[in-house]
DNA sequence: ATGAATGCAAAGGTTTTGCACCCCC
DNA sequence: GGGGGTGCAAAACCTTTGCATTCAT
């Protein structure tokens, strides 16, 4: 099907890219457009050409996003539709269980990502400000036993770390 | 010295105060006045009025602040104060590592905290938005294997749990 | 048809910046 | 005395809100 990814690509800061953006399939596009208007429909709201729009972009980008920076998006490829609601369908969207909040970038905004995906924790690349995922079941579980110790019950939970890439051009 | 602790006190959730927010005495503040002194100096930069009597009241504080509270409460106590040079010290205090970024509440805020503790994670008590600190190192531990795994660099990391109290009043 | 959603613009809230004046060294 | 610091106000940013209009059902 590809006959692209035969050489390797490489991050700003120089690391190998390995992790292609989730490159949604029609089919995938087409699980999500529906649970979207499913989630409309039971909610008594409207799925609009906007709302679809918008989600669209999200789901094609795959990646990590913050409210401002989907806001240049939408504009660039959808510029009938306004800033007011594109901030409007994130909620509706992270309502909807499409999107959620994920972590707070080293500029101290607010990312959002895909819902539909497991837990996972973040490393923002301090090289190139890309932002990667792990998941330790290891600090998951230490972490629920400290959490539990100290009397509360966790809601969720956001550890990143913020790193710089050893792959970085030594040079530089 | 002290003759009021005899009786417990509670936070908002319910929880048994436990923890009493650092009180600085007089001669650890001037510890901390010849370290800003010391670090304004090295800089080039002028010990002002300002800048220590902002440092001052975070000291007293002792405790998790955002910059807008920062602000209002230099006001209540210094009207003459302007938010500019609140905003202003909030960079220098940060630069002299008598400040620091801690973590973002849950509304989203960036809150700032004395530099001078050891690393710990927070915990934030989503019923009264006290912020609890933890340190554990089987944690920290299998995050450093984690991240170096991964060929990176930790700089610094953010760990935060928000979470509901159980000492949550059951009826609310 | 009708109530929700949209676009625009205005308002809100927070943080930064420009500039004349002030004060620490 | 001179250069950085301060206060004020204006600007810059980001996000929310009000309202007339449009649109999905």
């Amino acid at each position: 099907m590809s006959k692209s990814s035969s050489s390797t690509r490489f991050l700003p800061c120089g690391r190998p890219k390995i992790f292609e953006s989730r490159q949604p399939n029609q089919e995938l596009l087409e699980v999500w457009q529906t649970q979207l208007k499913s989630y409309l429909i039971a909610q008594g709201l409207k799925y609009t050409h906007q709302r679809w729009k918008i989600a669209e972009l999200i789901l094609l980008t795959g990646g990590h996003l913050d409210a401002q920076g989907l806001v240049e998006q939408v504009k660039k490829k959808h510029s009938g539709i306004g800033a007011a609601t594109v901030y409007r369908s994130i909620k509706v969207l992270c309502d909807a269980s499409i999107l959620k909040e994920s972590l707070t970038d080293a500029n101290g905004r607010v990312v959002y990502e895909l819902y539909d995906q497991a837990h996972h924790d973040h490393i923002v690349c301090l090289d190139c400000d890309e932002i990667f995922e792990f998941h330790d079941e290891k600090i998951e579980l230490q972490q629920s036993a400290v959490v539990q110790q100290l009397d509360f019950k966790e809601v969720r939970h956001r550890h990143v770390v913020y790193a710089h890439c050893s792959f970085r051009d030594a040079s530089r």
